[in-house]
DNA sequence: ACTTTTATGTACTACTTAGTCTATAATATT
DNA sequence: AATATTATAGACTAAGTAGTACATAAAAGT
């Protein structure tokens, strides 16, 4: 007797016709196309582009555009967490944190803009018209406030963070001023007022 | 001899069947809907119905509604320009520029949720898909900084604000952390957290 | 070999979108 | 009073949207 343990990664094997094309592949394809163009810009043709399948695939597999906009907040969810967790143990808590505000800077170095964060670009977008989805990016939201106030809260038993105050108030001071920070490029303040910005984002972390 | 100087408020008699709706109130109407729901997300349908107008009247009001949105943006900034510059007469410059927080804090407190800034929530929207929007988005985002920056200007003058370092930078640092807590607060972060921003934002303004 | 099951390709549907066309109504100019 | 000009009401159009239906294809189970 064995308990099954699986995750949204693993293949099941199936009776009848196999699937031509990778469904976390396909997936992953469809995360970074909404979190490029926005979930209502996102056409499904577009999606069928990007995710190279066709239509009836698309609804077998994915059920409906809505749905699979469900299953890209999971997946950005659970990629983050790999991503964040594997480089807390290579780099600490409070470097990890930094290395937001860093691949922020970076991503506006190499391609001249910033893409932001998936949860908030689609907030705005599906607060009255998706309740569901907007159910899901209310508690994708707090899931990340979690995280980013548990690293908050381990670089300051590490000594990292000298700043006593509660790791909530410290981790939402800088997530605040991190999504500034991205709305702040997107309307094109100057190098100088960037510089600032990202001094003052090393400071509440001090 | 005189030279007739008039504003986009200003009605000019003309020939032919009138009017029978208020094209200010009508563009200020639209403007509010568009603030409210974005630019993709409302119809011209709803349009019409929130103008109170016909198609036909409209079109040849309008002419599009890129062409309206565009006015809305416009009016958009006057109406601002108009309140803050009041606002900087009765209170001085510094005390304008925390009503901005104020506001915010007062929005959401009455109705639970915070609408934010035109410009930031259209801009993402209009980024790849509209050109001539997005243009003169980043020019009106221009128009704001220059305005919060001679804000700061003059509250250093005035010795409201102590901080020596460019106004530009203190204002980019403001409204970054301003629009930070817009983004925040949709993001549904805790009253602690929100009134550390707001203590974080006085503190820009020292 | 035959049946069951699942996947795929394509045509189709129902709806919404922004925008146009045309006939008619209301005003100013002559 | 006749005419030019502008506004309005409502039917119409063309394109795009998400999603469905159905016939066919490819695998596993018996």
């Amino acid at each position: 007797m064995y308990y099954l343990v699986y995750n949204i990664f693993m293949k099941i094997q199936t009776r009848g016709r196999p699937k031509t094309f990778d469904e976390t592949e396909a997936l992953t394809a469809a995360m970074h196309y909404f979190w490029e163009h926005g979930y209502d810009n996102t056409s499904l043709d577009s999606l069928l582009q990007t995710m190279k399948i066709k239509k009836s695939s698309f609804y077998a597999t994915f059920k409906s555009k809505e749905h699979l906009f469900s299953k890209s907040l999971a997946l950005y969810r659970e990629s983050m967490l790999i991503r964040l967790n594997t480089l807390n143990k290579e780099i600490g808590p409070k470097q990890t944190l930094l290395m937001l505000t860093n691949m922020t800077i970076s991503e506006l170095r190499e391609s001249g803009k910033v893409k932001g964060c998936l949860l908030v670009n689609s907030g705005q977008e599906c607060y009255k018209k998706y309740t569901q989805l907007s159910e899901q990016i209310a508690l994708e939201f707090k899931f990340f406030q979690d995280l980013f106030s548990s690293f908050v809260k381990e670089a300051q038993e590490k000594k990292e963070i000298l700043n006593p105050r509660d790791a909530p108030i410290i981790a939402g001071r800088y997530i605040n001023t991190l999504n500034g920070l991205i709305v702040s490029i997107q309307a094109g303040i100057s190098d100088a007022q960037i510089e600032d910005i990202v001094e003052s984002l090393n400071e509440i972390l001090q």
